[in-house]
Parts: C-alpha cells; sequence; structure tokens
DNA sequence: GTCGATCGTGAGAACGTTCTCACGACGCGA
DNA sequence: TCGCGTCGTGAGAACGTTCTCACGATCGAC
C-alpha cells in the first residue's frame, strides 16, 4: 500500500468515496460523524490529493505563471524583485497554488512563453512583470482569454488588470518634504524613462515643485538606469551643470547611494550642504552613511496583493480591468535632516 | 470542440488513440504513414498534450521545485542568483519540465516546504540553494526517496550530490596573479565563514600563498557579508591594521567594489598603490572604475548542469551522489594591472 | 396522517492519457 | 507448406479525482 488514496480513506472511514470528497473539499453538507471519522482517517493515513487527478476532473491546474519578461541584471540588481517574488510566493501557496516561473530574455523566449501559458492549460493565470513599456505580452494573453494581473504600472493603452505603488503620491511626498525643509534648489535623478515609474517620479517632481510655486527646470533633472553608478553618474552631472544644488531626490534608493558617493567624492556633506531622498526604503536606505531618506512601499505586500487581484479575475471569469495602488510612505532619516536615531 | 484531445487527433489521423499516443511520445515501433497522418493532424488541431492526465497515469509530476531556503535579501542582493535561476529556467524549459518555485525564510516555513515537496507528488525531483551550511532540508527530502541536487557546495556531512563551481582552483589563481605581480602583502576579504564557499576561498587564498613559500596572517584576513557594505567595511579595518596593503583578494564582486570605494576614500590609487582581484565576474565588475579583475565562474552554465544533473538522478532512480565542478577563469583587467581596454 | 421540501449520502460516469495485451500480417528458415 | 518470430496496430483497462443524479430519511405544514 503507497500512497493513500481518496478510495481507502472512504473505506476506512466507511462512508462513499463522494462523501470522502466533500469532505476534503469542505462541503458544506456532510454530516458530523461522517465528517470527523474522514478527518480521523485523513489523519491516520497521510493522505494528501493527487493534483493531477483533481486538475483532470476540474480542468484547472492550480498553478500560476509568473513570467519576468525582461534582461536578468536589470531586474533582479535590485534587491526589489526578489520581494515581490516573495511576496507572491507565500501568497500562492497560502492557497495551496503553485508557482512556475517563466523567465523570457528574448523575444524568441518570449514567443516560447506565449505558447506555453496559452496552450495545454498549463496555468489557470499570470503575474507579469514587463517593465519596457511596449510588451505586447499582456495583450496577446488577455486576448487568449487567459487572466493576467501586471505588477507595476502597464503601458497606457494596454487594458489590463495591475497593482501598482503610488509613485506619484511617494514622489510628491519626498519633494514637498524638501521644500518644506527650506531647500531652494531641488534636483532629481530620474530612473530610466522608458520605464513607467521612471516617468511617473519625474512627474511627479515636477508637479510637486509646481505646486509649490516654483518652476521645474530641466538642467536639475537627469536620467539614468535603476543602478549605483547610474546615480553616481548622475549626481556628478547636476554637479557639474547646476553647483549650487542643495537637495536631491533621486528615483530609487541604489541610485542615491551612488548620488552619495559623487557628493562626498566632490566634497559635499550630506544633509548639511545637500540633503537627499531615496525611494523604495529598501535595505540600502539603512546601510548607507547617513542613512538614507526615502519612500516606503512594500514589495511583499504588493506581491500578496498581486496574488488576490489574479485570483479574483479567475474565480470571477470576467474581464474586469482591475487596479490597485498601493499606498506610499515617507520615511524620513538623516539624510534629509532627520534625527540621528531615525524614526522607525 | 473546445482543445482537441489525442481521440480527436486519432480519428482525424484515421488511426486509434493508441497509435496517435505512440507519435506523440516518439515511441519507434510505428509505421511511417502512420506516423506522418498523425503529424499532420496534431498540426492542424493544434494538439497539446493534456499534462495532468498524463501525470495521473505515469504517477510524474513533470514539475522540478526550486527552493530557495534564505532570507532573501542574502540571495539576492548579488546578480548571482538570478543567473543560476535562468539557466535552470531554460534547462528545464528545453525538456518541457516545469518550474516551481519555492522560498522559505523560516523555520516553519521550511517545515511547510519539506512537508510540500515530499508528499502528493507535487514535484519530481528539488533543486536547492541553502547557504547556510546546517540547513537539514537536503537530508530530510533524500531520506523520503526523493532525488535532491544542490546549487554550491553542502555542508560536509550531508551526502548529496551537488553542482559547484571551483572556488578552490579559482581563488588559488586569483592569489597566485597578485603574487606574480610582484605584490608582497595580499589580503583578502572573505565572504561569511558559515557559507561553504566563504571558507572553501578562504582557505584556497592560504593555500596559495604557502604555495609561494610565504605564510598567512590573520590580520590579512577580513570578513564580512556578501555585499558592497561588507567590502567597504572589511577593506576599513584591513587598512587600519595593515596600511601598507598591496593586494587584495575578495571573495565576490560586490564586496571588491565596496573595498575599491574604501580604498579611494584612504586616499589609494588601483591598481598602482593597490591591485585587488574579485570573484564571480559578474557585470559589477565591468562597471567599477577601474574595471575589476575577477575569475568568472558562468552561473547559467551551472543552473543548466543543475538541471542536468538531477534528472540523471531522477530518470537513473538510484541513490548516486553526482558531484559536478565547473571550471573558472580569472579575467585580468586593470584593477590588478591588466592593459586599459582590458582582456575578453 | 399524508405530502412536498430538505438534507445527507452513494453509485457511477466522466476527465485525457499511457500501457499492457492480444491479434493479424508478414518474412523467413525448415 | 507449415511454424515461428517480428512488427505494427487496436481494444480496453487503469490512474484518482469531482460532480451529477437519484434515492431514502427526516421534518414541518396542512
Amino acid at each position: 500500500m503507497g500512497i493513500p488514496t481518496l478510495e481507502e480513506v472512504a473505506r476506512a472511514a466507511g462512508v462513499s468515496r463522494a462523501t470522502a470528497s466533500r469532505v476534503v473539499n469542505g462541503s458544506l453538507t456532510v454530516g458530523i460523524e461522517a465528517r470527523q471519522s474522514v478527518e480521523r482517517a485523513i489523519a491516520e493515513s497521510g493522505y494528501v490529493p493527487n493534483r493531477a487527478a483533481r486538475s483532470l476532473r476540474t480542468r484547472r491546474s492550480d498553478s500560476v505563471g509568473v513570467v519576468i519578461a525582461e534582461p536578468t541584471g536589470r531586474v533582479f540588481g535590485d534587491p526589489f524583485f526578489a520581494e515581490v517574488l516573495r511576496g507572491i510566493s507565500a501568497g500562492l501557496a497560502a492557497r495551496q497554488l503553485h508557482l512556475v516561473l517563466v523567465m523570457s530574455q528574448t523575444p524568441e523566449e518570449e514567443r516560447w512563453a506565449e505558447g506555453y501559458l496559452t496552450s495545454g492549460g498549463h496555468v489557470d493565470g499570470v503575474i507579469l512583470f514587463s517593465l519596457h513599456g511596449d510588451d505586447p505580452l499582456p495583450d496577446h494573453l488577455q486576448s487568449r482569454g487567459i487572466p493576467v494581473v501586471v505588477g507595476g504600472e502597464p503601458p497606457e493603452r494596454a487594458r489590463v488588470s495591475y497593482v501598482d505603488n503610488d509613485n506619484h503620491g511617494g514622489a510628491v511626498a519626498a519633494v514637498k518634504h524638501l521644500i518644506d525643509q527650506g531647500r531652494t534648489t531641488i534636483a532629481t535623478i530620474t530612473g530610466p524613462l522608458d520605464m513607467p515609474a521612471g516617468v511617473t517620479r519625474r512627474q511627479a517632481y515636477r508637479d510637486a515643485l509646481r505646486a509649490a510655486g516654483r518652476t521645474p527646470d530641466e538642467d536639475l533633472e537627469e536620467g539614468g538606469e535603476f543602478t549605483r553608478e547610474g546615480g553616481q553618474l548622475a549626481m556628478e552631472a547636476l554637479l557639474r551643470r547646476c553647483p549650487d544644488i542643495d537637495a536631491v531626490f533621486a528615483a530609487s534608493d541604489l541610485m542615491a547611494a551612488g548620488a552619495l558617493s559623487a557628493l562626498y567624492a566632490a566634497g559635499r556633506s550630506v544633509p548639511e550642504d545637500v540633503a537627499i531622498v531615496g525611494f523604495d526604503d529598501s535595505l540600502i536606505a539603512l546601510s548607507t552613511q547617513p542613512p538614507l531618506s526615502s519612500v516606503r512601499q512594500s514589495m511583499e505586500v504588493m506581491g500578496r496583493e498581486l496574488v488576490s487581484v489574479l485570483l479574483q479575475s479567475i474565480d470571477a471569469r470576467d474581464h474586469v480591468v482591475r487596479r490597485v495602488v498601493l499606498e506610499t510612505k515617507l520615511i524620513v532619516r538623516q539624510s534629509s535632516g532627520g534625527p540621528p536615531t531615525g524614526n522607525d
């Protein structure tokens, strides 16, 4: 007697297979004593439902595809992504769902992934990370009838569900904070402008300045990759153009850390000469000297939320576009004049 | 007529279901014309085998669990891990296998993962990354009869298959190179010593010194996390203790980059005053100023190799311990006196 | 005290594969 | 010509679930 089956559980409990199945699936229409004896039989035998048989019958795979349609380096430099993945992993595990990871870097691989995801019922739905704006994958999947939710802001034209952080609100809060600190010449280091998050954060920077009656100046904006090096190079360029900068809003912590190096190399002190605020509130923010003020966003919550939205779409079988925007919160630390211990 | 089944393909081809199945599975004992007409029917209908039905019958899940049993930050700071994952992903995709990702950070989650992986036939085998030495998971899985292969060097006592890079050989080459450059006071920044890779690279550093007739000096060793900050702090400590250091072997590129910052902050020039060699040859090595010499190891190859070893174990159904050690290669760039353009 | 509704239960048919067997056709040596 | 192995094929039974029906029992209402 190898792996116990439902049949055996039922026999041990003295009920039919159907009733045993009902107990396993938590049906309400089963008598108290039948339920108990089945539960006992399950516990004694260590019964676990056979996933394949269940899938065959229900026409559900009970698994969710997570697609990373990007060059590896771009996605993984930041711990950002790992945290989302963790949230997704936890969210799916809680519902006994498989996480099937699909990584596609080249267009060829992306086509393969598309075929894989749309045929054979391999997954019940897809969570997609596509950081560049022109990816056709979400549209394609959706038109083949498979539920999709995108992590982060999707390209404008795509009518697709997504979960995103409140990039605009967070960035506005950061810049407003710098203004409130009495800073006069506030620069920004933007992320890549082919990513929606990069564009949105820059827009928020401008909006916050205008809201305070100031006029954004393109000389005070400099872009780069979401990396430490990108931040460092951008900061150097900014200092060359505008030596009188007294505050910087960087679109990521990694960039802010790079900017910090450039500032020190140029002999500026932080926050005395230049105040700086980052974005993400990742571990990096705490490990710099001084600790970085940053906009907090919980990527793990984002992961869980992605799962929750996807399951809604799957269960409802509708084509409703669901949008979730997660709150962000400014955390003030020493790099922009917060107290030495840092709050929180 | 929804999704085409084997039955329908068979009917369209004018053969029995059994023969159609044989064609799908590449059996040799099927006549040429029957084969061709089945193939045509498959192409026309776009038939894809139903995974659940197949699994039910064959008692195989056709999926492989990839377990990351570590705190997220530790694993993902480095692009290291993403690359391995990519290799695994590609290797599995080529064989039409699912990649099921399991992330467990707490002991509680690890127990859950263990139950999940050992029961219900969810996966045919497991690829495991457990960076701290005392993880019982590989042993547990193995004793439950499920094939396991570990990425990186496993704890000593575990009799388990693994794929690892030649950490020792690579590190020896790095240190020997520094000696050949005429450096006299060669320090090392080690990784965490609860990770086998950290220990091995330090041991190799000592061995290389002894092989050159020198005596290792513990004052010239300083450890830290595999992060930029860890490298920076370690370098600062080393400089404080031994200001006359003229070369450093760092156990990772990230640490080397951190060391670079510390060296500049202390007014040393690289490679004139201090030569430095990293490990991993990741993208980071090319983005520092000057570019880092480093020990190259292809994590993507490691991923593919992990898949290949695991499949061997699954197919053979034996308990043979398989070990694969992948070649590493020293790449000399400017940071240790290589030519300005860098080779390769 | 009868009639319908409700509730718990069981019998049995799917779901789409793979795989064991058995069967006919064919080639070849005796 | 007979017998025997080989080769391609098909019929049909699994694999372990879920789910539709149908059936008997219990109960409240008239």
